[in-house]
RNA sequence: GCGGGGGUCGCCUAGCCUGGUAGGGCGUGGGAUUGCUAAUCCCAUGUCCGUAAGGACCCGUGGGUUCAAAUCCCACUCCCCGCGCCA
């Protein structure tokens, strides 16, 4: 959700931003509905005045004993036109909030402007991409040889996407988890384990209206849906709030599993376990003040790029474009890494700052002084490690000639052994 | 799941029975005053519309009754206590 002054004050800039993210969007009807709605508040604001004059001459009139049934039939009368202003206005404010809740937001001036990812920047590479002297196999190739992954029982049990991880693949899965989360709280993030289910209210603050058809499971019969990475539920963390401007930045590391649909996925990446309906990680959420959200955005890309270096994963950092952006973030960078079994470098974290657009929706703020307005915080979400998709960055740069993984050497305390 | 008790403007609390402008205390910020870190007094401290003046809204949420609802009625929700069930 946007700042409705700067959109009614910046109308050009909106639809800069819209036609920038190639969305088709009804801004005209949305700006309509923004007068509509104003002007209705004004005059219901205004039948309530003289409401509450006559209720106040009814009841000093009974207190000294006089007749009040003229007055009483003239209430009657103003409060059945402002039942039918009322109606009106819930109307178009329920209009105006729909389409408010699909509004993207702002992109920042470094993005670059393109139609998808064909207009992405790639910002850094690091590290030398490994060289084997022998025929290389994919990720699925090796699961399958070392018996670390059950694909076609999973999908008996619970359909495609789905995987059993086996044997050493599992502690590897933990050992992920376990070293993001000692380096992450070294750096002060204060770790969380989430709710893996939400109700609406909390996730409409995180995520956007068709997010919700395209990743977003639902509870059959209850208010509640699975969340896509713990980010949606620690937004919602602290939903009205106020919180003290000297308690900032608040700085989480959540840990939860991930539930996808991956709907909109269809042919891709349709086998192994690097495109799947769930999986673990670690995220780092922080809620800044606006000045420093920037600072803060970087900090954290460099807290991932540490943490792929110290697995020795190479990777790229990429600043990705207007088109192919997520609708709640103001600027994303992609961190991925390379797969040798694809030959390619593939999304493994992304972080993104997200300015005040959540923290509108869920009405999280801060303040310094009791007497000072409060306003709007931002803020920013990074994954540290999403486990199945760096497993396969493992498994395939660190495959060895006899078809075995050599295991990262700061994951080998976790996992108790140097290969797999 | 059953029974009981609760939810009031940051925190605590009055008002609810008997409908008629939501009051007090604490905390926090600012100011005034007095020779001290203290005391006292004043102002500010939820949301929305508005440049402002001003006004509207706000008593867990949503309905209903009424000229009028924090107050009466119904449903839901969350918290606390007891019982039951349970990894």
């Amino acid at each position: 959700m946007l700042d409705p002054k700067i959109i009614r004050d910046n109308p050009d800039k909106i639809r800069d931003m819209l036609s920038a993210r190639s969305i088709d969007f009804p801004f005209d009807d949305f700006l309509r509905y923004d007068r509509e709605r104003r002007d209705l508040i004004v005059r219901t604001d205004e039948m309530r005045k003289t409401k509450n004059q006559i209720s106040l001459e009814i009841a000093s009139k009974k207190k000294s004993g006089g007749d009040a049934s003229a007055l009483i039939s003239k209430m009657q009368s103003v409060s059945q036109q402002l039942q039918v202003l009322e109606e009106d206005q819930v109307r178009t404010e329920e209009a105006y909030r729909r389409l408010s809740l699909t509004m993207p937001n702002l992109i920042h001036e470094s993005v670059p402007v393109g139609k998808d990812e064909t207009a992405n920047k790639i910002i850094r590479k690091w590290g030398d991409l490994p060289s084997f002297g022998f025929e290389i196999r994919d990720h699925i190739d090796l699961t399958q040889r070392l018996g670390l992954v059950d694909l076609e029982r999973a999908a008996k049990v619970s359909g495609a996407r789905f995987y059993y991880l086996k044997n050493q693949l599992v502690k590897l899965n933990q050992a992920l988890l376990q070293f993001a989360l000692e380096f992450i709280t070294e750096r002060k993030f204060v770790p969380v384990q989430t709710p893996y289910m939400i109700n609406r209210n909390a996730m409409e603050g995180a995520v956007i209206a068709e997010d919700f058809e395209d990743v977003i499971y639902k509870v059959e019969g209850e208010d509640l849906f699975l969340i896509g990475t713990s980010e949606h539920a620690i937004a919602s963390m602290h939903s009205d709030e106020i919180i003290a401007g000297g308690s900032l930045p608040l700085r989480y590391a959540g840990i939860s599993t991930c539930f996808r649909k991956e709907a909109g996925a269809h042919g891709r990446d349709q086998k192994g376990i690097f495109r799947v309906h769930q999986f673990e990680k670690v995220e780092q959420f922080v809620f800044s003040r606006p000045d420093d959200s920037w600072a803060e955005h970087e900090k954290m890309l460099s807290n991932v790029e540490e943490f792929y270096q110290k697995l020795g994963l190479p990777y790229r950092i990429v600043l990705l474009s207007s088109g192919d952006m997520g609708k709640v973030s103001a600027k994303t960078y992609d961190l991925e890494a390379w797969m040798a079994g694809q030959k390619n470098y593939r999304e493994v974290a992304s972080c993104s700052n997200c300015l005040d657009f959540q923290a509108r929706r869920l009405k999280i703020r801060f303040r310094d002084r009791t007497d000072e307005p409060p306003q709007y915080l931002h803020t920013l979400n990074c994954t540290l490690v999403a486990t199945t998709r760096t497993m396969v960055s493992i498994l395939e740069n660190f495959q060895t000639v006899d078809g075995h993984i050599s295991v990262p050497k700061v994951l080998q305390k976790y996992v108790g052994s140097s290969t797999i």
